[in-house]
DNA sequence: CCAACGATGGTCT
DNA sequence: GACCATCGTTGGC
């Protein structure tokens, strides 16, 4: 028996409920495990800030895939951010995991994070992929059959939205979600609307 | 606590 | 040649 999600549909929700629906599950790659408390959604339509907003390129195409593979990219020349590809077919969505609150595998993840602080180990996209050993290596891999797995979690945590961190276009959409008080969120930014 | 800044290399025009 | 879906360090409070 796994609770491994299986099937696609899952990852065939409206990638903004997937973003949301994200919340709360295991990810897992290998020994290491964590839960996700921070996603982004990325869309196709009205979405200055997608990376497949201006059309099909080398980099992007696994965004134009099926959905529920990943979607791995070097960012800043040194990081590398992990998606998993949503929406249709032919349409170039995605959700960025931002931050997960680790769960096994924390002595190997304080080893290549050079920290012991577990807050600090998976708050952020950058450092979720350094302290999983996630690269380019493991672009476009299914995330049903592949090494990388989402994991059902009966947990239904209260989500909060805001905008998207680190962008220059885009960033007046609500399209960032993250777990309500969970202290493993890369940051929280006061929303601009009160 | 917070803001500013440099590292660093792939991707796109 | 410009632009990054980032992070760690530094230096100020």
């Amino acid at each position: 028996m796994s609770n491994n999600i299986s099937g696609k549909k899952f990852f065939r929700q409206p990638t903004v409920e997937l973003a949301k629906s994200l919340l709360g599950k295991y990810l897992t790659f290998g020994k290491l495990k964590g839960i996700i408390v921070e996603t982004e959604a990325y869309l196709y339509h009205d979405d200055p800030g997608c990376h497949a907003g201006c059309g099909l390129t080398e980099r992007n195409a696994p965004m134009f895939g099926p959905a529920g593979r990943t979607y791995v990219y070097l960012i800043y020349g040194m990081y590398h951010c992990l998606n998993i590809v949503s929406g249709k077919e032919g349409e170039g969505e995605a959700v960025l995991i931002r931050a997960l609150e680790p769960v096994q595998g924390i002595e190997l993840m304080q080893k290549r994070r050079k920290t012991k602080k577990i807050e600090n180990l998976c708050n952020g996209p950058g450092k979720l992929t350094q302290a999983f050993g996630i690269t380019r290596r493991h672009n476009n891999l299914s995330l049903i059959d592949g090494p990388v797995h989402i994991l059902n979690n009966r947990a239904k945590p209260e989500i909060v939205s805001a905008a998207r961190i680190g962008l220059s276009a885009g960033k007046e959409l609500e399209l960032r979600f993250y777990i309500k008080g969970n202290k493993f969120v890369s940051r929280i930014i006061a929303s601009r609307f009160y």
